[in-house]
Order: structure tokens, then C-alpha cells, then sequence
DNA sequence: GTACTGAACTCCGCGGAACA
DNA sequence: TGTTCCGCGGAGTTCAGTAC
């Protein structure tokens, strides 16, 4: 039997009488798999999540999921930034959304010279155990995957992710993707940007949001992104698909992007707000049709995000309907 | 003007890796 | 083996927007 978060003298008393059966797959789930026990609220959320951690978690053997936090601290390195709007501008959380990087205009700028050797430093410092005669390589001169570090379980949305362009900098409210990784040797790209752009997809559906709900507070580390549930991306399922096009076309909207929609091949991409709408109700019911969700199950989600329009949630029921 | 809510900022402590 | 540094996580504080 299990209830969570029970302060009330009563209600400890009475807790047979007010407690749900914890299902021992969910159990097994948080005791094995998991570094915390998952909080739920009754049988469906448990049905729900049943399903959803059926697929391998990011920090498994089958992703070669590398993250990092921290780039530029805050506070800690405040005098490197300054706002002539020279240099490479440094992204926060509040500057950016789910699939767009123009949500607000960046405070700070660093000098390129000044950011990118602070960061090889930081890079050769991670390598050298290795004793290779490699240069340096950081995660800035690459597109990268970045979600907000700074969140809260009861926000309009607590996963909040895009893909930010090459040239850019990293405030410590960022977390991201490391899209180049040292093997001991050299460089590798550990995901391809297909990949990268699916994760994305992904990390801003209901589903994975769902999840982070029950875990988190107000601070999403690392551990609890490395422990999502995401699906391998496959090219020849047209679910994924569906959620890597939608997803380019949602975030390569300027120039910064050409190089990447040339290499995945998606030249189209969509600034209208009610065609974005759309690609990502489209997205959010491919991510419940990936987990195997059913309708209730669906609009039983919907319904914990209680600050999203009900007109969106009736766009993605909509869309579940067509699959 | 005040209260409330959502969201971001800042500070501090912990733990592991590196190093003397 | 002790010390230092740095990455990371937790929590309190502050700010901004909105409703009344």
C-alpha cells in the first residue's frame, strides 16, 4: 500500500483506508531501474507510467546519451559577459521555448575569443588524462540540444526543449546534449542530428512531461533526463517521422539552421502559429500513439496540465483520433 | 495597491576526481 | 592521505505578470 506526501495527522492514521495498492512492476521499476521511487497519485497514473518505461532509458546501453551542465555559470564567471552585443550571445532558460530559440533576446554577449578559449580549457582539462596530442573541441561550435534546468512541476510545461544553432553560449539555467564526444582518441558524434531532433520531439511531448511531473520539484538535473524513457529513433516508422519532421520544421525557422536542414534533408519550415499548433498536436499524439496510450489514458494527462488551453488539448485528442 | 502565481536567480553544500 | 577544485543538486529569494 502507498501514498505520497502525507503530512496530515489523520490521514497517517487512516492510511490503510486512503491508500492505493503500489503495483510491484512499479516497484521493481523504481528499485532497479530508477534512482528514486515514483510518486503516483492512483491505478491509472500507475497504468501510465507502466507503459511508458517500457522503452530504454537515456542512460542505458542502447543511447550513447552524453549531457552536461554548467557551461557558463551565472555567477560564477559574471565577468566574462557584458552587453555590447559583441562576441557570441549567452542563452538562459527564459530565452528560449519548446522548438524555438527567438523566445526572448539574450542580456549578455561573451567575446568569442574569450568564451571559446575558456571552454577548451575546460574541454583540454577532461582530456588530457588521455595523453592524446588532439585539440580541444567544444559543444558550441555544433547544433545542440538544450532543455531548461530551472522548472517546476506545477509550470504550464516542466520539459521545455529546443535545439539551439553553432556560436552560441550556455548559461548555467541550460542544460544540453553534448553533440561531440572524446572516445579516448578522437571526436565522435555519439547521435546524429535525425536523432537529436526526435529526442527533442520527444522531450517537449505530454507523455515525457508527464513523467517529470511525478519525479521533480523545481530542478531538473541531469539524472532525471538520463532516466526518461525514450524510444530508439527508427527511420522506417512513420510515427518517428512524423516526430522528426514536425520537429525540423518547428525549429530550423532562420538562417542559423540552413546547414542542418540541408543535412537532414527537411527544407520546409513553419513560423505561423496556428500551422505550429497543429505540427506539435501532431507530435504530442504520435509521442501517446508511440507509448501505446489510449484515449482515456491521454486525456487523463492532458487534464494534470491544468494552465494549457482546453483548444489544444482538443487539437492533440484530435490528432490521436486519426492515427 | 495588493495578493497570487509562474518563473528565474543566487547561494551554499556535497561528493568525486585530480593532484601534491 | 589530505587538500583543492569543479560539477552538480537543493532550496530560499527575487522578479515579473496578472487578477482583483
Amino acid at each position: 500500500m502507498a501514498k505520497f506526501h502525507q503530512i496530515d495527522d489523520q490521514n497517517l492514521t487512516d492510511f490503510r483506508s486512503t491508500a492505493f495498492e503500489y503495483k510491484s512492476d512499479l516497484f521493481d521499476l523504481s528499485l532497479n531501474r530508477l534512482s528514486s521511487f515514483l510518486e503516483c497519485d492512483g491505478e491509472i497514473t500507475q497504468k501510465i507510467l507502466l507503459k511508458l518505461f517500457k522503452f530504454p532509458l537515456l542512460d542505458s546501453e542502447q543511447w550513447n546519451f552524453h549531457t552536461q551542465s554548467s557551461e557558463f555559470h551565472m555567477t560564477k564567471n559574471q565577468n566574462l559577459f557584458h552587453t555590447s552585443k559583441i562576441g557570441f550571445p549567452l542563452y538562459k532558460g527564459e530565452t528560449m521555448e519548446q522548438f524555438t530559440h527567438t523566445f526572448a533576446t539574450p542580456a549578455y554577449w561573451i567575446e568569442e575569443k574569450v568564451g571559446t578559449d575558456f571552454l577548451k580549457n575546460k574541454e583540454f582539462g577532461r582530456i588530457k588524462k588521455y595523453k592524446q596530442n588532439v585539440e580541444p573541441r567544444i559543444a558550441s561550435d555544433d547544433y545542440r540540444l538544450v532543455w531548461r534546468a530551472l522548472t517546476n512541476f506545477s509550470n504550464r510545461r516542466t520539459l521545455i526543449s529546443t535545439i539551439l544553432p553553432p556560436n552560441v553560449f550556455l548559461g548555467h539555467s541550460l542544460n544540453f546534449l553534448k553533440p561531440l564526444i572524446f572516445d579516448g582518441k578522437k571526436y565522435i558524434k555519439p547521435l546524429s542530428y535525425e536523432e537529436t531532433i526526435f529526442v527533442c520531439g520527444m522531450f517537449n511531448s505530454f507523455p515525457v512531461d508527464f513523467i517529470l511531473r511525478h519525479r521533480i520539484l523545481t530542478n531538473l538535473t541531469l539524472s532525471f533526463i538520463k532516466e526518461l524513457p525514450i524510444p530508439k529513433f527508427d527511420k522506417n516508422n512513420s510515427l518517428h517521422q512524423k516526430i522528426f519532421k514536425n520537429s525540423s520544421m518547428l525549429i530550423c525557422t532562420t538562417d542559423d539552421y540552413s546547414k542542418l536542414r540541408a543535412d537532414v534533408g527537411i527544407s520546409k519550415f513553419v513560423t505561423d502559429s496556428n500551422e505550429r499548433n497543429t505540427l506539435e498536436a501532431q507530435i504530442n499524439a504520435c509521442a501517446a500513439k508511440i507509448y501505446d496510450l489510449n484515449t482515456e489514458e491521454l486525456e487523463y494527462i492532458l487534464s494534470t496540465f491544468t494552465i494549457i488551453s482546453q483548444e489544444f488539448k482538443e487539437l492533440t485528442l484530435n490528432e490521436f483520433s486519426l492515427l
